[in-house]
DNA sequence: CGCAGCATGTTTCCACCGTAAACATATGGA
DNA sequence: TCCATATGTTTACGGTGGAAACATGCTGCG
């Protein structure tokens, strides 16, 4: 019933693509409801068929774009096999950067429809970063989750800042962020701590 | 022209006083033109004569927003005379948590009115945590700004995903968050760093 | 003192949004 | 064949921000 489409064509799908263009085109004040029926072809209450209401259209929408998010931190580990940690972190900010709105949409005030594919992506990311956070021996941090915690919370907070404009005082004039390259000066990766787990 | 009200009596301020007022009880989606106006007994169309419509408003509450941020930070510092960054942390993500919808406003999305006032008071804040990673030796963090952008940062990270209750799989059983009293393993205060400048 | 001018606030209207219900159409199985 | 149902459309409603016309009261100048 979800890919055997009976009039449009897996509409529910065109539904989430518009929405991650228009995201793309017009930032996250574009994204509505009917614009998003109306990109997709389909009259403004169409997607009330597939979605419920505006909350779970924009909880799929985060869903994609969590897998996304997760494919940019394993990107960003396998581009610095030396330092992972520092490499997830290169592609959390990478990630934010590349998809302001979407990353303002995924971690953003707005309250999602509680759905189950939406905690499965998100889950994805988190594990990534606590496979990482496996390998971290950071001084001073002590078990598992404080190490994840930094780390989650160091990324966020660089992107985050990044996407508000909100750390253009601390950017350099080519653009990067000083202290990103040197933010984990007492880490030493161990051996066996791979991209993630799952 | 600014001080001296006319009918209603100082209703700019009121205004502002009615959104944070909105915002603590009802929420961020609660902060509506019209409900600020209603709270503060006028007619939906009376805040056009003081604000540049709904996002001057927002700017407005926004200021207020970082004038008491910026006293956290400070309130922060103060808290902890020998570890002035450590102080500026908790204060950053104390505010966070104790205002999580002015939060979310004024990091949010939702693209304000350039006003000079919010600048300003943004800029309040920022000149606290510049202040405070002039006393910050970190170990590979070079310049002012590197280390200014990592506690910025870092602090950001925690509040944000504090607020959004995407840390909660890190939380400690009693709501503390494992690795931020341990989260500056190297750093060493220099003596002469007070609260900040300005 | 009195009136003109302007700051302030209200009323009314408009376009857009999300939601809901009634209705139309196409699909697939009995 | 024919009906139950999945899918999509039309229409309507309340709520939002914005704009214009109108009303009200202060302030300063003659």
């Amino acid at each position: 019933m979800s890919d055997k489409p009976y009039h449009h064509g897996d509409l529910r799908r065109a539904l989430v693509e518009a929405g991650l263009g228009i995201l793309e085109e017009s930032g996250l004040e574009a994204l509505t409801l009917r614009a998003c029926a109306a990109r997709a072809g389909v009259s403004h209450a169409a997607p009330r068929n597939h979605f419920d209401g505006l909350t779970g259209l924009l909880a799929a929408i985060t869903a994609e774009g969590f897998r996304r998010h997760e494919a940019a931190l394993r990107a960003g580990i396998a581009a610095a096999p030396e330092a992972p940690q520092l490499g997830a972190l290169r592609g959390y900010v990478a990630f934010a950067q590349a998809n302001p709105a979407l990353f303002k949409l995924m971690f953003g005030a707005k309250k999602l429809h509680d759905d189950p594919e939406l905690s499965e992506a998100a889950n994805g990311s988190l594990a990534v970063l606590a496979g990482i956070a496996e390998g971290l021996d950071w001084p001073g941090a002590g078990d598992r989750e404080a190490a994840m915690a930094m780390l989650w919370a160091l990324a966020h907070g660089v992107a985050d800042l990044t996407v508000n404009n909100s750390l253009r005082a601390c950017t350099r004039p080519d653009g990067t962020l000083p202290g990103l390259a040197e933010i984990y000066p007492g880490y030493k990766s161990k051996k066996g701590a791979p991209g993630a787990p799952s």
